[in-house]
DNA sequence: GTCTATACAATGATAGAC
DNA sequence: GTCTATCATTGTATAGAC
């Protein structure tokens, strides 16, 4: 598969040329806004071209968010890894360093292009469009498992007496802090993006940590909905 | 000021009639999938009246939006004072719970209706609008100081020696809360609210406790960027 | 002041020639 | 594989009726 590029044809391949052109123009301007007319434009390639190689620009914004997230997502698989090898059970905030650290370093020092991936990626968890959302999960399932159960691992090993840490609980708190990390890295006014992914790692840990110890309980009416 | 009602016009006003029918319509289908020609059927108004009334499509996505908002953040006061009036400073996990369950209220049991406004909100975030966006800091602006007023007192309170906690740094932690709480409920496959609530509320205290007695510092390479 | 009918430029998509 | 021509649909603007 993937042979399409032909000996008399450009120095790059029309699909490329126009994945290079959209991912720039969706971060710049977001998936509605930015017109197939101007990705063609800017990647000196015919309007037709896009349904041509993509079928849609529903499937052409799909395939600029798969590149990327597999990109951000094998980092945070290396660095997990990093984690196991300097400990196993690794510690609390190795594992949650691993995971918040590559999505800070999209931000390109000064370039702000880590803002607006934070920022599409946001816009691609809020859109109504299933088959975005579909590919989202697909391309998240599988890193999600892993660092529930290297979350699990360390927080267990924090407890010598209990057997085993509730994994829902901590697929939840997991949940939060995709939440936050998006969130806050997401925000364009965010000035020190280091500093606050550092601050998000502790308060994470602090929040894992601090879950099963505390004695208050905040009990809403009923419990099931 | 909004007298326009006649006595011989339908039962509820164009303007009305216009807003409810957006905000059904952005909730089910998002911002730009939803036509005003969709949105003026469903409301049995002329399409001019969007213009008429609004001015724009985006000026009437930030007026459907701002009319909930408003309610959603007034709630939150309410909870808030009474809070305070429960215990001064008030308890952490009080102050929490005054911010996050106004939104769960929003989830009209079984309704789904809930889901789908944070979604909205979610949508609202990730929008590259700038209009939008200021009408929503403008809306939260003021929410955000006091509670992070109160969370400050709160969580003063119980540290009997330190004199006061980094205001920066709880602004930063509530900004954490923001994004995990929108992220969680704007999930459609979110099955017990209520408990994923009160888990968020645990999270975030033992969070917002934690961190000050962290010894463990995640330092990346460089602070500043 | 409110509302309607209508027109307009720009959009995503497609068919068919090359 | 690529391009030109063409389509229905979109948000918006305007002129004028009540």
């Amino acid at each position: 598969m993937r042979l399409n590029q032909t000996f008399v044809s450009d120095a790059t391949g029309t699909r490329d040329r126009i994945l290079d052109a959209a991912e720039r123009l969706f971060a710049e301007q977001g998936f509605y806004i930015t017109t197939l007319r101007e990705i063609t434009h800017a990647a000196s390639v015919n309007l037709a071209a896009v349904n041509y190689h993509f079928g849609s620009k529903q499937a052409l914004v799909i395939a600029v968010f798969r590149r990327r997230l597999d990109e951000l997502n094998t980092e945070r698989l290396t660095r997990l890894d990093q984690a196991f090898a300097k400990q196993t059970p690794p510690v609390l905030e190795d594992v949650l360093d691993a995971f918040v650290y590559p999505a800070l370093a999209l931000m390109g020092d000064g370039h702000a292009g880590g803002h607006r991936f934070m920022q599409l990626l946001m816009r691609a968890y809020a859109d109504p469009d299933e088959a975005l959302h579909g590919a989202i999960r697909e391309e998240y399932g599988y890193i999600m498992r892993r660092f529930a159960d290297a979350l699990i691992e360390a927080a267990s090993s924090e407890h010598d007496a209990k057997p085993s840490w509730p994994a829902d609980q901590i697929r939840q708190q997991l949940d939060f802090l995709v939440g936050a990390l998006t969130y806050t890295m997401a925000d364009a006014k965010l000035k020190h993006p280091r500093a606050t992914a550092s601050a998000l790692v502790r308060f994470a840990a602090a929040g894992i940590r601090g879950v099963s110890q505390t004695k208050y309980a905040t009990d809403f009416k009923e419990e099931l909905s």
